[in-house]
DNA sequence: GTGAAAGCGCTAACAT
DNA sequence: ATGTTAGCGCTTTCAC
C-alpha cells in the first residue's frame, strides 16, 4: 500500500505539533525562522505533499475543474483542451477530462461524478445526443459553476463561448456558391445541438442571399455526430441517390467532415467532380487530405482559454454573478 | 457556492443519526427494512451523492487512476485512452488524464500531483524528454502501483505492455526493401525511449537480414518526438542534403510520421519518387493521406485495456505482487 | 436496530 | 512562538 507522508509524520519526526508544521509549511509569520527552516528542509527531504482530499474536504473546494467533451480524438476538442490546460495550470487548477462519446447517458454519469464534490466548476460541451439539460440545470441551480463552450445549452444562464458558427457556415457555403455550385447539400450533426442550428442558419442565409432555394432533401442529420461510420455513409448515399443529386456538400462538424471524406473515398465519389465539399474542421493535417477539404477552422485553443478564464472568475468571485457573457469568436476559412 | 447534500442533511431531515443513514444507504443488514426505504427514497429525491473526498480520506483510496501520456491529440494515445476508460469504467474507477507534451518537467509535476493521494495507481507512457525516471522510482518504491504502456521504463519493476516494436519496425523496413529501396533512412524520436531503441533494432535487423549496410548518417533523432515542426523539417533537410541521399525513410512514431508527410509536402518532396515512406501511425484517416503512408499500426485500444486491467489487479491485490508481466502485442502493417 | 464517538489529514480558532 | 481542539463528510467500532 502506498502511504504518503502526512503532517503527523513530520510533526512526530521533528517533535512538533501538526499545527506548527502546517503553519511553517505555509509560511505563516507567527512561526520562528528557525522552526520554519527545519520543517521546510525535512518536508523537502521526504518530498511531502499535502493530501488533496483532506484539503478539499477542509476548504470545501478542490482547485480542480471538470471538462466534458464528446471525444478527445476530435481535433477541435484536443486543441480546446490544450487551451483549457494552459490557463488552468497558470491559476493553480487541475483539469479532469471526461468523454461522453456523444452519449447522453455517459454525459449524465460523468457530470454527476464530477459534480458530487470533486470539482469546483465545469466546462461543458454537450453531447450530440443531449437534448434534455435538466441534469445540468439542477446542479447549476444549486450553485455549481459552469461555462459552456462550443455546444451550449440555451436554457442555462451562464457564460458561454462559441465560434461564430453562423458566419462560418455562411462563408463556407458562399465559397461553394462562388465556385459555381448551385445544388449544395448540408450534412450536420444532431438537430438539437446549438452548433447545428447556427450552422444550418448560416447555410440557409448564404443560399438565400444568392437566390438559391433551400431544398429540405439536401439536409441530412447524423444524430451521433458521425461517431458511427454507417451513419455518415447512409447520409451520403441518400444524397447521391436523390433524383436531383447535389453537386456539393457543406459539412458541419470536425469528425463529420473527415468521416465524409472517408465515405467519398470508399464509395469512389470523386471530389470535386462528383461532389465538392467544405466543412468545419480543426485538423492540423488538412494539407495532407485527399480529396482536399476547404475548411472552416474554429479558434479552439483560444476558446478553451477564454472558457477557463471565465469559469475560474466565476468560481473565485466573492459575490454572486448575475450578468453573463456570450462570447463569439470568428472562424477562418482555409481554402484548398 | 455549491453545497452538495451530506449525510447530516439527510439525518436531520429524517430525524435519524448519520450512522444510521450511512448504513441504510449501503444496505447493511442491521437496519430495518422500513428505515432503509425511507432513507433511500429521500436520498433519491435530493439526488444525494457521497462526497468522494471524504470517502477517499476515510478509505485511503480514491477509486481513480491517473494516466500520463504525451498528448491526447496523438492518435495512438487517444485510442489507448478509450481502451483505458472502457475497463476502468466497468470496474468502477475514474480516469484522470494528464498530458506531458513531451516535457520532463511537466511529467514530474503531473505525476506528483496525481500521486500525492488523489489516485490509486498510474498508467504511464514516458515523455520523449524523460531519461531519468527517479521521480517514478521513488513513488513506486513507496508503494504506488503503476503500469507502463508503450513507452516503458526499463529500470522499474512492474507490469508493462508494449507493441512488438522491433517486429513492427522490421516489417516496415523490410517492406521498403522488397519494394526495391536500398538506401533507407530512419527518423525517430528521442534516443532513450524504449520504443526508439526497439524500433531502431528492428530497422537494423531488416537491413542486416537483407544484406544492406547500416549507415549512421541515415539515422536522425527528434528529441521532442516531432512536437516542433522545425525539428522534423531540419531532420528531413539533413537527410535530403546528404551526398548519398536516401531513397526511403522509415519513421518511428505517430506524430512524427504525420509531421514528416507535412514536411515532404512543404519541401515539395515527391512520394515515392524522391522518397518513399513507411511509419508508425494509428491515424484513422490514413486512407486520406496524400502522399500515402504505409503504416505500422499498434493495437492501441487493446493495449489500453490490458494495461488498465493489470493496474486494477495490482491495486486490488491483497498480497504484494512480485511477479511482473511484460506483455507484447503484435502490430499490423497497413500497406498503401 | 440505532446512536455516540473516534479518526482519515488538514486548517484555524482558541489557548498558553 | 507553539500546542490543543474542533470540524470538513464519511465509515466503523463500541454502546445500549
Amino acid at each position: 500500500m502506498f502511504e504518503p507522508f502526512t503532517l503527523k509524520d513530520i510533526a512526530k519526526a521533528l517533535g512538533l505539533s501538526t499545527s506548527t508544521v502546517s503553519r511553517a509549511l505555509r509560511d505563516t509569520h507567527e512561526i520562528s525562522a528557525e522552526t520554519k527552516k527545519i520543517v521546510l528542509e525535512y518536508a523537502q527531504k521526504i518530498n511531502y505533499k499535502p493530501n488533496p482530499n483532506a484539503l478539499s474536504l477542509k476548504e470545501r473546494r478542490s482547485k480542480s475543474i471538470g471538462v466534458i467533451v464528446s471525444e478527445v480524438a476530435n481535433h477541435y476538442f484536443s486543441q480546446a483542451i490544450n487551451g483549457i490546460e494552459s490557463i488552468a495550470y497558470d491559476k493553480g487548477y487541475h483539469v479532469i477530462i471526461t468523454q461522453t462519446h456523444e452519449s447522453y447517458e455517459r454525459e449524465k454519469i460523468n457530470i454527476q461524478h464530477l459534480a458530487s464534490r470533486s470539482v469546483d466548476g465545469l466546462l461543458v460541451s454537450l453531447s450530440a445526443e443531449t437534448s434534455d439539460t435538466s441534469h445540468l440545470q439542477s446542479l447549476h441551480k444549486r450553485g455549481l459553476q459552469m461555462v459552456f463552450f462550443d455546444r451550449v445549452a440555451e436554457d442555462i444562464e451562464t457564460h458561454k463561448i462559441t465560434a461564430n458558427n453562423e458566419k462560418g457556415a455562411f462563408e463556407a457555403t458562399e465559397y461553394l456558391i462562388r465556385q459555381g455550385y448551385k445544388k449544395i447539400a448540408h450534412l450536420t450533426s444532431s438537430d438539437h445541438l446549438s452548433i447545428s442550428i447556427e450552422r444550418l442558419n448560416g447555410y440557409k442565409k448564404a443560399l438565400e442571399q444568392h437566390g438559391l432555394p433551400f431544398n429540405p432533401h439536401y439536409l441530412k442529420y447524423c444524430p451521433h455526430g458521425g461517431m458511427f461510420y454507417d451513419e455518415v455513409e447512409n447520409a451520403v448515399k441518400e444524397l447521391m441517390n436523390l433524383s436531383d443529386r447535389p453537386d456539393a456538400v457543406f459539412v458541419a462538424g470536425d469528425r463529420l467532415s473527415v468521416g465524409c471524406l472517408v465515405v467519398f473515398k470508399n464509395l469512389n465519389i470523386q471530389v470535386p467532380k462528383d461532389m465538392a465539399i467544405t466543412g468545419f474542421s480543426n485538423s492540423d493535417v488538412l494539407d495532407l487530405m485527399h480529396p482536399p477539404l476547404t475548411a472552416v477552422r474554429q479558434p479552439a485553443f483560444e476558446m478553451g482559454q477564454i472558457a477557463t478564464d471565465m469559469l475560474i472568475r466565476l468560481i473565485e468571485s466573492r459575490y454572486p454573478v448575475y450578468e453573463f457573457e456570450k462570447k463569439v469568436l470568428d472562424t477562418s476559412l482555409l481554402i484548398r
